[in-house]
DNA sequence: CAAATATATCTATAATTCTCGATATATCAA
DNA sequence: TTGATATATCGAGAATTATAGATATATTTG
């Protein structure tokens, strides 16, 4: 962790929505349907179902996601034609570790 | 701490500067030059010494300080005509509390 | 292959943030 | 009180970010 990266991490969490969308990510099962696909989170949540939440246009929030992915805040995997975005706590805990004297 | 404060702090670290100067806060007596006033960093370090560490303008560091204090990263404490700035652990604390799972 | 669906990228405008000079305020020192 | 110094606030133009519609790409399905 470098001052690059937390200073691009914070502008990720410097929003209410994406913020929101790494709360929701902490507990998919309690936050989101369950896919019809996939029978499981393990690899987060597909890009429609965070989008649908949101309720923003779905430009938006696959740019979102896909500069919180960039940052490493988010992995993403690819089933198919879906993406599926996880919380990376292993950077996120390199994050507050900078922060936190 | 809720969304809007989190997003608040997230927006103050996600400028290299105002990042910088926490991490300057973090070892007082390291990254500055002891006061001539005061003989000790307990409430901080004033914002005269931090300004002249960043290079830019006087007007532009008070605003980043201000904006600091007021969303509760740093805290800050008048003596005379001088104001000192020193981080506060518990919020920077509560705020990766927040976004760790 | 063609159509349908999910996501990503491009482009442009709107909104916000950055940054500084100018000025105001507050305090100290003579 | 006057002048000097430290900090805060105001106002404006520059720079960046937000956001969505249009379009491109990728994948699945018929």
């Amino acid at each position: 962790m470098d001052l690059k990266l937390a200073t691009q991490i914070g502008k990720c969490l410097s929003n209410q929505t994406r913020m929101q969308i790494m709360e929701w990510l902490k507990e998919p099962e309690r936050n989101f349907p369950p896919h019809e696909t996939l029978k499981h989170f393990n690899d987060g949540v597909c890009a429609s179902y965070i989008q649908d939440k949101t309720k923003m246009s779905q430009s938006t929030i696959s740019t979102y996601l896909t500069n919180m992915e960039k940052c490493g805040l988010l992995v993403m995997t690819r089933h198919g034609k879906w993406s599926y975005f996880k919380r990376n706590e292993k950077l996120i805990k390199a994050y507050t570790k900078y922060i936190i004297k």
